[in-house]
DNA sequence: CGTCGGGTTGATAACTTTCAAATTTCGTGG
DNA sequence: CCACGAAATTTGAAAGTTATCAACCCGACG
């Protein structure tokens, strides 16, 4: 059982911040034991509730989002297995923004109180939650920076290759690629691109021989080459081993 | 002099959120201690840099940002007084961005055991830096949006209506107006636009009557009329009146 | 004065969206 | 196993938005 939290995503990611102690562990799989299965489609949370419960991903992808007056929709990001759900709307008012499994989803239920007693009994888990929502925020920024300042070539790039690092992280992809089950509709979504010109930029991408995404799988024809084209450094992403160790 | 700290850029932001109390007061009139000046055009923050520490912003304009390899440059988001400047990069092994004054500013200096003093000092001022962290991560994600969704002239309308009620919380606008040193070069990088088209739509925004930029001054010549074009919705600045009260 | 940064304007080019339609994929029921 | 319909993908053509390039203006300032 022990090893199984171990190997939990969220204990991964945690693990690349701090090396994480058997109190620690014990914290962590304490969160494990409320376990919750969610359908697709179906808004686990939505803008303008008020309750107050957050979630660590298991298993599944989801999307946070927002829609606008005219129908369309913003995607901020995609969660993968060991990302929190709705951190943020826990300490507001109300949530601003909606979230929805993009896949079943299965996810642990994470409360106001089970954070307070993390703040409270483990100091070194506490700066690890801290540094998980800072990298969150660090995402959010280089996402920020892809809608503002890369072409759409780039944009796509620049996105499938940092899924592709947050997914290594968790064991669940490598430089060879991942498992990727969004369709090309939701890649516009977070993009801020149409679904017909991500559909034309995804051909220009594997016609160049640089990635081939289909049937639901994304692979890295040439990693170096995207890198490259993309101007991706994945320094933001602050995951080059444990910053701080026992 | 305990005057002069209520009425201080991060006294009236936080008492929006919490009411604070005379022991709050206290501790952030220690922050008000090391009080730095900086210059136009220095960094404060840069990418890479690591040193630990941040600081409040308490007269002027600054502005986050990140360059690309391409010499373009996107700024994240412009800093007014009562923000925080580079909390983030406190967290993080190096900051993973740039932080620069936009006219000449004072900031108080606040180090990583300033924070974890207020942490287990006074808990309700902690859960209010949780909520000013989660406020700013809010308004990131709103500038994604506008970004990802909104066409030029939303998106001109949109910031400079989300400026005018960050300003307003900490006292330094209305819903006539503000004063903004920002040029129409740093309203491009902010908006991903170019500084051209930053200027032709701040003529048809003038043109239409709804709002006028000129001489460092932002004039709303149509409020309504302004919120109306921007579909500018401020609940997610959750900035309704203190949430707690005591 | 002369220069320099910021603002303004016009013309052209590039990129992306929109609209429309064909094709493929895939789950489901016959 | 096949047929069918819905959803996702693919492609072309036209329209729209925004960037780029190139001037010109203006006030501040040495």
């Amino acid at each position: 059982m022990l090893k199984l939290v171990q190997d939990s995503p969220i204990a991964r990611k945690l693990g690349a911040f701090i090396d994480l102690s058997p109190p620690d562990f014990a914290l962590l799989r304490k969160l494990h034991e409320r376990r919750r299965r969610f359908p697709v489609g179906v808004d686990i949370i939505h803008q303008g509730q008020s309750d107050r419960e957050a979630y660590v991903l298991a298993r599944g992808w989801a999307c946070s989002y927002k829609l606008l007056p005219g129908g369309t929709r913003q995607i901020v990001d995609f969660q993968i297995p060991g990302d929190f759900l709705g951190l943020r709307s826990m300490l507001f008012r109300t949530a601003d923004h909606n979230i929805e499994p993009v896949t079943e989803i299965e996810a642990h239920v994470v409360t106001k109180s089970d954070i307070e007693d993390t703040f409270s009994r483990s100091p070194r888990l506490a700066t690890a939650l801290l540094w998980a929502a800072s990298r969150d925020e660090a995402m959010l920024v280089e996402h920020l920076i892809n809608l503002g300042r890369r072409d759409a070539l780039q944009r796509v790039a620049h996105y499938l290759l940092e899924l592709g690092a947050r997914l290594r992280l968790v064991g669940l992809g490598s430089k060879a690629g991942y498992d990727c089950p969004i369709s090309q509709y939701l890649l516009a979504d977070v993009l801020g691109l149409s679904a017909v010109h991500v559909n034309r930029v995804l051909r220009q991408l594997r016609e160049q021989g640089l990635l081939t995404f289909r049937d639901g799988k994304v692979t890295f024809d040439d990693f170096a080459g995207l890198v490259a084209l993309a101007e991706f450094d994945l320094s933001y992403l602050d995951q080059d081993g444990p910053l701080f160790r026992r």
